[in-house]
DNA sequence: CGATTTTGACCAGCGC
DNA sequence: GCGCTGGTCAAAATCG
């Protein structure tokens, strides 16, 4: 599954039709990419060698056209059985922590957790509590580096940041309103969740994105032990997740 | 006691 | 058509 989700994203992600393609962002990207070895085509192999999906599809193209995916429709489940599901616009991320739940200034409720094929790792589903907000958030491990994980964002925020924080309200003046539209800054993120509750801060994002799915596919081209290198590159694109935060005005 | 988490069941989409 | 997999539901359990 994830793999059509991240070529979702890929496809609709904005260094894609050149967001912001004069960027140094988008340039360390096209820099992955080839790194990889396989440069556009890597739509493909570079969604499944990601999040755990992958070697299976030695024969399988998996080439599945991108289903239609415009669809106006409306909530998920009620109407949902008639149509093909509709496709919230999406966004993951990629963090290095130990904590799975990543604060983002918002409360979420777990309605689920699987465990998916091709990762050892559990995925937990959250929705967003407030009512008539509809987002919802899938959160697993990179089972290549079980010290990263993916969040995935469906949907947008209709309402203001829960200042509800437990006892963190840093985290909702870290996030303004910059989550209920995309915003222009570095690879179209409208905003990045910070590890708040990660107080040591030994937690990193190596990877983000609005509008699509943003991260660097070096991290899983190479041998665990080097993702030393890993982190020289990300940094490259991401000084520092306080200076990414900081762009929001 | 209300909110949240846990967990097995159920359902839908897709490949074979 | 069948089986696999991902996503969601919902009842029970747990937490604050």
């Amino acid at each position: 599954m994830s793999d059509e989700m991240f070529r979702d994203l890929f496809f609709s992600n904005p260094f894609r039709d050149g967001g912001f393609g004069d960027s140094e962002t988008a340039r360390n990207f096209g820099v992955s990419n080839e790194i990889s070895g396989t440069p556009m085509n890597s739509c493909g192999s570079l969604s499944s060698s990601d999040a755990g999906a992958e070697e299976d599809g030695s024969g399988k193209e998996k080439e599945k056209a991108m289903k239609d995916m415009e669809d106006g429709g409306e909530s998920s489940k009620a109407a949902g059985k008639a149509k093909k599901k509709e496709r919230e616009p999406r966004f993951a991320f990629m963090t290095k922590t130990q904590i799975d739940h990543l604060e983002d200034g918002y409360r979420w409720r777990k309605y689920g957790q699987k465990t998916v094929k091709n990762s050892v790792f559990p995925r937990s589903y959250y929705r967003c509590t407030t009512p008539n907000c509809g987002v919802k958030k899938r959160v697993e491990r990179s089972f290549q580096d079980p010290s990263i994980v993916i969040t995935t964002y469906e949907g947008q925020h209709n309402h203001p940041i829960a200042a509800t924080l437990r006892g963190n309200l840093s985290a909702a003046a870290a996030f303004p309103q910059s989550m209920l539209e995309p915003m222009p800054v570095v690879g179209g993120a409208g905003f990045l969740p910070k590890p708040l509750s990660d107080p040591s801060g030994n937690s990193q994002v190596v990877g983000g994105g609005g509008g699509g799915y943003v991260y660097s596919q070096s991290s899983f081209g190479y041998p665990y032990n080097e993702q030393q290198s890993e982190y020289e590159v990300l940094q490259d694109i991401f000084p520092s997740p306080s200076s990414f935060f900081n762009r929001q005005s």
